[in-house]
DNA sequence: TCGCCGATGTTCT
DNA sequence: GAACATCGGCGAT
């Protein structure tokens, strides 16, 4: 397997949501098929960088290829990939996996011993990987231990509304692979 | 199997 | 003080 380049995530988030379907996650020894994702732009009222940029969403504002993480409802992290044209404050939440590699410490991690219930969400799958705040800005280009590998096939892609966001809930930014049974609920 | 609800802390008003 | 890009447990069906 090898890396995707920073030239692969130069693009606009809901190009890049639907590119990141079926390439491989690598955090480690651990990896999964991306099987869902969400895009957010700073146009979109639902994207956390729609009010411009913040301590939080600082890494947003950076060059495309590098993880935002954030916390959310007091317990939870999730796992975004910067894209687009520097300062556009676009990202791609990845949503769900298909479990490949490291199943044993993805099930310690999670203890959950279903394979279904391991990375079947977004802050699921930051636990099953072992993504903490501290890779918040981390590269995943040119790097053989965080990174995404590009998909050799052609995914069948369906879309609809993103999940659990309150404003924009028309736009059908949420994508997944047609099928699969390890994408969220 | 489905849907409601509480947990828990950071961010922004 | 309210909202929040969530999750797991619980009770009802």
């Amino acid at each position: 397997m090898h890396a995707a380049p920073q030239t692969f995530f130069a693009k606009d988030a809901v190009t890049l949501a639907q590119d990141l379907i079926g390439c491989t996650l690598i955090v480690g020894e651990i990896s999964g098929i991306i099987v869902e994702t969400e895009a957010y732009n700073q146009d979109d009222a639902a994207s956390h960088s729609y009010k411009g940029e913040t301590a939080r969403t600082k890494v947003m504002f950076g060059p495309a290829g590098y993880a935002y993480i954030y916390f959310t409802y007091g317990m939870h992290y999730c796992f975004n990939v910067v894209c687009g044209p520097e300062g556009r404050g676009e990202a791609v939440l990845i949503r769900a996996l298909e479990p490949k590699t490291g199943l044993d410490t993805m099930r310690q991690r999670r203890n959950q011993q279903h394979l279904r219930q391991l990375c079947s969400g977004p802050a699921k799958l930051v636990q099953a990987l072992g993504i903490t705040k501290a890779d918040y800005g981390r590269q995943l280009f040119d790097t053989d231990d965080f990174y995404i590998a590009p998909r050799t096939d052609e995914p069948t892609i369906e879309s609809g509304p993103r999940i659990g966001i309150s404003r924009e809930t028309h736009k059908a930014w949420r994508f997944w692979l047609s099928a699969s049974e390890f994408v969220s609920k």
